[in-house]
DNA sequence: TCAAAAGTGTTGTTGATACACCCATGA
DNA sequence: TCATGGGTGTATCAACAACACTTTTGA
C-alpha cells in the first residue's frame, strides 16, 4: 500500500560522499581512493556508495564510513545535496555529501591499505570523479567556517594534544600563520582545556604541555551563553 | 544503456520543499497552504512538489516556486536533505528543503488565493506535517545566521526601503531590540546604501529617505576583503 | 654550546555599546 | 499643539593585534 501514492512519480538512486579530512604531519589531508567500480573504474573519487531502502541518510553515511575506516563515532555532519542531471554519466544519482573528521591518533590502523585508501594533502588533491572536487572546495569551506565558530578543532587530534599542535592545526584549517601568544591567551582564556601534567616531547627537545578538550566544560559555557570564536 | 551499471541498487523518490520566507507588518512570515493530496490531504504544509527525472534539484525548487508564486529570480538557497525511512508514511521519500526569501513589494500580486496560499507570522505557525516543522526550524537557524554574515536582509524588501524598515526587519530575524543610531551609523558606514532623494511618508508624518542596496558596490567591497556582519 | 621549539605580558588601536535630545509633519 | 517616528554624536569599554626575549634540553 505504501508505494501507491506516490507511484506515477520519478525515482532516482540516492548515494552518499563522505569528504574525509585529516590532519598529519603539519598539513589537513583528505582520505580518497581509486574508484572499485565502473563507471570511472580506477580513477581517483571519494568514499561513496549508494544509499539502502531501509537507511536514513546520516545511517548511510556512516555505514560508509565503517566499512570503510571500521572507525564508528566519527564527526560527522552532512553538507549539501548534489542534482545535476548529468552529474552521473551511468545513470541519474543525486548524491549528499558529508563531511567527517578523523581523529588524529586513529591514523594508523592500518585501514588505507585494504581499502586502497590514501591520504592526500589538499594542495595535492588530484582531479576527482564528476564533481567530486567540488564537493571537496565545499567541504574546505565549511571547515573554515566550521572551525572559526565551533570547537570542531578537537575532532582532527588526539585525545591529549598540546597547544603548539592545535595552533599548527588552526593554521592549517585557516590557511594563514596565527600569532602564538594570542593564540594560546585566547584559547586558554575559554577555560575548556583541561592541563595535564606530562609533556609530549615529540615536536621539540623541551617538550610542550599536553592538554585535553574539556566536553562537559564547554557545554556548560554554551548553556550560560558562551560561543566559541578564533 | 545508462541505467545499466547501478540497477540493483534501490531507488527513491525525491521531494524538494520550499520554506518561503517574507516580512510585513514588522513581521516574519511564511508562506504555507493546505495539502492537496493524500496522505495529509488539506493539512498544513510547506510547498513542495517531486523532483523530476529531467531537472536539477536547484531547477526542481525554482519550478516548485514559479507554479505557486508566478515568481521568478528569486532568493534561492539550499538547506538541508532529510532521509529518514519512516518520515512520509506512504513511500519512501528523500526531500531536499531549499529557503526562499520573497521581496516585500512582491506580497500582493494575488497569488496567494489561487493556492490557497496563507502568509502566517513565525510565531503562530500551526502543526505542520511529517518533518516540516523540523524543516522551518532549520530555515530560521540558517536566516538568523546568513542575515547576520550577508547582506540578505535586502532580499526581503522592496528595493526602495528606509533604514527603520531595515532595522525592523534585522530586529525581526534576530529576535531582539536594536540601537537605532548604532544600527544606523554601521550600515551607513558600509557604503553599500544609495541614499535618494525621496522620502517615504507611510511610517511616519516626518517620513524617511529611501535607501537603495548597490550590488556592484558591495561585490566591489568583497572583491577588497570587506565582508559583512551586523 | 647551540639549535629549535615552548612559553610568557604589555601596549596601542579599533570596533562595539550605551545613551538623550531635537526635528518635521499631519491630524 | 501635540503625538509620532526620524534623525544625530560622544564617551566608555572590551577585544584584538602587534611585538621580543627567556627557558629547556638533546645532540
Amino acid at each position: 500500500m505504501a508505494e501507491t501514492f506516490y507511484k506515477e512519480h520519478s525515482k532516482f538512486h540516492v548515494a552518499v560522499d563522505c569528504i574525509i579530512f585529516g590532519f598529519d604531519d603539519g598539513m589537513l589531508k583528505l582520505l580518497i581512493h581509486k574508484r572499485k567500480f565502473e563507471p570511472f573504474l580506477d580513477h581517483w573519487s571519494l568514499f561513496g556508495g549508494f544509499l539502502r531502502s531501509d537507511e536514513s541518510l546520516d545511517d548511510g553515511a556512516r555505514r560508509i564510513l565503517f566499512e570503510l575506516t571500521g572507525l564508528e563515532n566519527i564527526y560527522l555532519e552532512q553538507l549539501y545535496a548534489h542534482g545535476e542531471p548529468m552529474r552521473d554519466p551511468a545513470g541519474r544519482v543525486v548524491s549528499v555529501s558529508y563531511v567527517a573528521l578523523i581523529p588524529g591518533h586513529k591514523y594508523h590502523s592500518g585501514f588505507s591499505e585494504q581499502y586502497d585508501a590514501v591520504w592526500i594533502p589538499l594542495n595535492m588533491m588530484p582531479d576527482l570523479i564528476m564533481d567530486h572536487n567540488d564537493m571537496v572546495e565545499r567541504g574546505l569551506k565549511w571547515l573554515r567556517r566550521r572551525a572559526s565558530t565551533r570547537p570542531i578543532g578537537f575532532e582532527l587530534l588526539p585525545e591529549e594534544f598540546t597547544i603548539p599542535r592545535l595552533q599548527n592545526l588552526y593554521e592549517a584549517i585557516l590557511g594563514e600563520k596565527l600569532d602564538k601568544r594570542n593564540f594560546r591567551k585566547k584559547l586558554l582564556s575559554m577555560d575548556f582545556l583541561k592541563k595535564l601534567e606530562e609533556k609530549d616531547k615529540t615536536g621539540s627537545r623541551k617538550g610542550a604541555y599536553l592538554y585535553k578538550f574539556d566536553q562537559q566544560m564547554y557545554n556548560k559555557l554554551v548553556d550560560n551563553g558562551f560561543s566559541f570564536t578564533i
